[in-house]
DNA sequence: AGTGTGCCGCTTTTT
DNA sequence: GCGGCACACT
C-alpha cells in the first residue's frame, strides 16, 4: 500500500476517509470522487488495524461491487482484499440466507425466483382462483406484492391494513391481499424466494432470531453503504439492525441522483440519517473532477428546478469546454443515423476510441435504431441491460434442470422441463399430477416418485419413471461433483445440447451458442478461485444462487473491449464517458408519460436527466426526434420540457442545422444527414402554448425535408378516422405511406383490413386498421 | 399429443 | 413490431 495515499485526496475527501469511528454520511455530488473515497476509506480502515473480515460494503449493482473490489485490490494487493465482504444487497443477503434459511423453514438450497418466475407463479394462482387475468394482471399484482415486501409488510398485515385495502378496493382489486398470501405460501412450498424476499426474509430473520442478529453484528463491525439515496425501507431497517451494536455506519449518497423510487426507494432515508444518529458526521464532497464547466453548469441549473434538496454547491476547476449540442431530427431512425455519423466523425476528429462514447436512453426499446445505424457503419457496440442472458428461453430451460436437481420442491422449474424436450408427459398427465399432489398434500415431485401407486397408463408411467430416474441421477451427483460436471451431464442426458446443435436455423444456432456460453460460464465459475470473505464452495447451489442475481451487464466477458456503450440512464448511474449522447428527449418519452402526473414523479425524471447529463466528461449531445415509432405506429412528440430548463449560454442549438458545418467539404457527413430543416428547425423549441395541447396533434411544418422521399410527412390536421367508415374507392392518408386509394375492404368487422394502393408510398399494401390508422381524404 | 397460427398486450426505469 | 400464450388443427 502506498504510504502517501492520503495525499491524493482533497480536504473534504480526506476528512471522510479519516473518520473511522461512529456514523458518517458522505453527501457526494456527481463526479466528486465517491468511489475513490470509499475504496481509500477501506484501505485506511485496514491500515488502522481493522480486520478485513469485519468490513461489509453494500452496493446496488454487481458492476459497482466489482469495481470497488478491483480498486481496493489495486491499493492493497490482492490477498487482503479477498477477505472483505463486498457485494450487492441482494447477493450478500442471499448468501447469508443460504446459511440461515432453515431457521425460517426454507431449505438452505432455496431457489431464487426472478421476476419472470414470480409472475408465472402468480399467473398460475390467479387462474386457479378463477380470476380474470385481464383484470388481475400478474405484473400489477406482482408490483403490489413487491411494494409491500419492500416496506416490510407481510401478507397478514397487508390484508388488514386499512390504507392498503382502501387502495385495492378503489382499484377494484379486492383480492390482491389474498393473492399475496397464496403467493407467499406457494413460494414457501416451492422452497423459493423472490428478489424482494431476499430483503424481507433477511429482516424477518434478524428480527426474529436475536442470536443470528448478534452473530452478524459482531461480524460486520464496519458497514459501508453506497448509493444510500436508493435504499428502500427494508434495506434501511436491515442496515439499522446490523449496525446497531457498533454504529460504525458509513453511508454515501446524493439526493440529486435518487432514481429508484419506483422500486420502493425513499429519499427520506438519506434525509433521516442525521436524526437517526445524533453524533453523525456529515461530509459534503462538492468538487467535481469529471465534467467541463459547461456540462456542470447546465446540470446544476436543471436540478435547481427540484424542491427540497440537501443544500450543496457542486463546482469544478475543469475548463469550460464545448457547449452542449442540441439536435433535432425528423424520425427516430434519423436520430440513430445522426448519432452513428457523429461518432464516426468524432472518432477521426478528436481521436476517440469507441469505448469513449455512450448512448443513453430512457427505455430499453429505444436501442433499436441505434443498433441498426451503428451496425450499418460497422461501429462496434454493446448493449448493457435489456433482456438478460439468463432470461432467454434456452438458458431458462437448462437452468430449470439445474434448479430441479438442487431443489425438487421447485414446481416452477419442474413444470418448465417435465416435458421438454418432449418425453410423453403431456398436459393431461401434468394436471393429474397437480391434483394428486394437492389431494395427498405432497409435492409434485413426490407424486412422480410414487407414480406407480397412482395408476397412470403404462406408457405414461414409463415416461415418468424415466424422468424421475434421470433427475435422481443428477441429484446423486450433488455431493461428489462440481457444478460444471453436473451441467455437462444434464446437457448429455437431456439431449438439449444435441437438439439445438441439429437446429440449423439462425435462431437455433444462436441458442446453441448461448448454451455453450452458459456451460463456459459454469466452467469459469468452478475454476475461478474464491474471492469473497467466506469460503464459497464451487457447488451447483452456489452457482445457481449467483446467476439469478446477475444481469447480462455482469456477464464477465471482455469488460474492457473497445465498443460504444448503449444503455438506459438507470444503468449508467455511477459511470462516466468522455462523450455522451442522451437521446429521445421528447415529452411522454423523457419525461416518461407515466410520470407526468405528480410533482414527485416529475422530479424523479428530472433527477434522471441530471444523472444523464453528469455522465459526460467533455462532450454532450442531446437529441430528439419529431416523430418515432411506438407500437409500430408513428407518433409525434413535442420536445422535452427539460430542454427548456437549460441555460442558453451553454447550449449550441445550431449544431445540426447550421450552415457552416453542413458546408464543410469532404466530410460527407452532413450532406446526407437527416437533420435537414435548416435554420428554423428549432423554432418550436422556445415555448409550448398550452392551447396546443387541446388541438389534435399539431405538427410543425418542416421546411425542405431531406428524408421526404422515403418518409411521408403527415398533414397538419391528420386525425385517424373510424375503421368502420372505410369503403372501397375512398382516398385516404397514411402517416407513413402518404396518400392512397382503397381498392378493397376485407376482414372481420372488428378487425377490418384495407387494401390500399399508395402511389408514393411503395404501391399496394394491406393495412390492418386496428393498428395503422387512416384518415379519409375524399369519399 | 404435438405442432402451428393468430391474437393480445405491451414499454418506464432493475436487483 | 414483437413475443408470449391460447386455441385449433393434424
Amino acid at each position: 500500500m502506498k504510504a502517501n495515499y492520503l495525499d491524493e485526496l482533497n480536504e473534504r475527501q480526506r476528512e471522510a476517509v479519516e473518520h473511522i469511528k461512529g456514523p458518517l454520511m458522505i453527501v457526494a455530488g456527481a463526479g466528486s470522487g465517491k468511489t475513490k473515497v470509499l475504496t481509500m476509506r477501506i484501505a485506511h480502515l485496514l491500515r488502522n488495524g481493522v480486520d478485513a473480515f469485519n468490513i461489509l460494503s453494500l452496493t446496488f449493482t454487481n458492476k459497482a461491487a466489482r469495481e470497488m473490489k478491483e480498486r481496493v485490490e489495486k491499493i492493497l494487493g490482492g490477498s487482503e482484499a479477498r477477505n472483505l465482504y463486498i457485494g450487492t444487497f441482494h447477493s450478500v443477503f442471499a448468501r447469508l440466507l443460504r446459511a440461515e434459511a432453515h431457521r425460517l423453514g426454507y431449505p438452505n438450497d432455496f431457489t431464487i425466483y426472478d421476476s419472470d418466475d414470480a409472475k408465472s407463479v402468480l399467473r398460475t394462482i390467479i387462474n386457479e382462483q378463477n380470476l380474470d387475468d385481464k383484470h388481475y394482471k400478474p405484473n400489477l399484482v406482482y408490483n403490489r406484492i413487491s411494494a409491500a415486501k419492500n416496506s416490510l409488510m407481510g401478507p397478514e398485515e397487508y390484508q388488514v391494513d386499512y390504507g392498503v385495502q382502501q387502495e385495492d378496493m378503489r382499484a377494484n382489486r379486492p383480492m390482491v391481499g389474498k393473492l399475496y398470501d397464496m403467493y407467499a405460501k406457494r413460494c414457501f412450498k416451492n422452497g423459493a424466494m423472490d428478489f424482494d424476499d431476499l430483503l424481507y426474509k433477511m429482516y424477518i430473520l434478524l428480527k426474529g432470531f436475536p442470536e443470528v442478529l448478534h452473530k452478524y453484528q459482531h461480524k460486520f463491525k464496519y458497514i459501508m453503504i453506497d448509493e444510500y439515496q436508493d435504499t428502500n425501507p427494508a434495506q434501511y431497517e436491515i442496515i439499522k439492525l446490523l449496525g446497531a451494536a457498533h454504529e460504525n455506519i458509513c453511508v454515501v449518497g446524493d439526493d440529486a441522483q435518487s432514481i429508484y423510487s419506483f422500486r420502493g426507494a425513499t429519499i427520506e432515508n438519506i434525509l433521516q440519517f442525521e436524526k437517526d444518529y445524533d453524533d453523525a458526521k456529515v461530509v459534503k464532497l462538492e468538487q467535481n473532477y469529471r465534467s467541463t464547466k459547461s456540462i456542470l453548469n447546465v446540470a446544476n441549473e436543471v436540478i435547481g428546478n427540484n424542491k427540497g434538496q440537501i443544500e450543496k454547491n457542486l463546482w469544478t476547476d475543469n475548463s469550460e469546454g464545448e457547449k452542449i449540442k442540441l439536435v433535432r431530427t425528423m424520425t427516430d431512425n434519423e436520430e440513430g443515423k445522426f448519432v452513428a455519423e457523429t461518432i464516426a466523425e468524432q472518432r477521426l476528429r478528436n481521436h476517440y476510441a469507441n469505448k469513449d462514447f455512450a448512448i443513453l436512453y430512457r427505455t430499453n426499446a429505444q436501442s433499436r435504431s441505434f443498433e441498426e445505424s451503428l451496425r450499418k457503419k460497422a461501429i462496434p457496440y454493446r448493449i448493457f441491460g435489456g433482456t438478460s442472458f439468463y432470461q432467454r428461453k434456452e438458458i431458462k430451460d437448462f437452468v430449470a434442470y439445474l434448479r430441479i436437481t438442487m431443489n425438487t420442491q421447485d414446481e416452477e422449474s419442474l413444470k418448465r422441463i417435465i416435458n421438454y424436450p418432449v418425453r410423453g408427459i403431456g398436459k393431461t398427465t401434468i394436471e393429474k399430477v397437480v391434483v394428486l399432489a394437492n389431494d395427498h398434500n405432497i409435492t409434485m415431485w413426490q407424486v412422480l416418485e410414487r407414480a406407480r401407486e397412482f395408476g397412470f397408463k403404462a406408457g405414461t408411467l414409463e415416461a415418468i419413471e424415466n424422468f424421475v430416474v434421470m433427475i435422481s441421477s443428477f441429484h446423486a451427483m450433488l455431493g461428489k461433483h462440481n457444478a460444471y460436471d453436473i451441467a455437462l451431464q444434464v446437457g448429455k442426458s437431456t439431449n438439449l445440447v444435441k437438439e439445438l446443435f441439429n437446429d440449423k436455423t439462425t435462431e437455433g444456432l444462436a441458442r446453441y451458442e448461448n448454451i455453450q456460453e452458459l456451460l463456459n460460464s459454469i466452467k469459469e465459475f468452478t475454476e475461478t478461485p474464491t474471492e469473497d470473505g467466506e469460503l464459497l464452495e464451487k457447488t451447483l447451489g452456489t452457482y445457481l444462487q449467483q446467476i439469478t442475481l446477475l444481469t447480462d451487464a455482469d456477464k464477465g466477458s471482455e469488460e474492457n473491449s473497445d465498443v460504444v456503450c448503449l444503455m438506459t440512464i438507470h444503468a449508467a448511474k455511477g459511470l462516466e464517458f468522455p462523450v455522451v449522447f442522451t437521446v429521445g428527449l421528447e415529452e411522454s418519452l423523457f419525461p416518461s408519460g407515466m410520470s407526468i402526473n405528480s410533482r414527485e414523479e416529475l422530479e424523479e425524471e428530472r433527477r434522471l436527466f441530471y444523472v444523464a447529463i453528469t455522465r459526460a466528461k467533455a462532450r454532450l449531445w442531446l437529441t430528439y426526434a419529431n416523430s418515432r415509432y411506438r407500437f409500430g405506429q408513428l407518433v409525434n412528440n413535442e420536445s422535452s420540457r427539460f430542454l427548456e430548463e437549460m441555460p442558453e449560454k451553454y447550449i449550441d442549438r445550431s449544431y445540426a442545422g447550421g450552415g457552416s458545418v453542413r458546408n464543410s467539404p469532404g466530410s460527407g457527413l452532413w450532406g446526407n444527414s437527416s437533420a435537414g430543416g435548416g435554420g428554423n428547425m428549432f423554432d418550436k423549441m422556445q415555448k409550448k402554448a398550452p392551447a396546443q395541447a387541446a388541438s389534435p396533434r399539431p405538427m410543425p411544418k418542416p421546411a425542405g425535408t431531406a428524408g421526404a422521399a422515403s418518409t411521408h410527412v403527415p398533414s397538419p390536421n391528420f386525425t385517424p378516422d373510424d375503421p368502420a367508415l372505410m369503403e372501397a374507392g375512398m382516398e385516404v392518408e397514411h402517416q407513413k405511406f402518404g396518400f392512397g386509394t382503397i381498392l378493397q375492404m376485407e376482414g372481420a368487422p372488428n378487425n377490418r383490413i384495407a387494401n390500399v394502393v399508395f402511389p408514393k408510398g411503395g404501391g399496394e399494401k394491406k393495412i390492418m386498421l386496428n393498428y395503422a390508422r387512416l384518415m379519409i381524404v375524399k369519399k
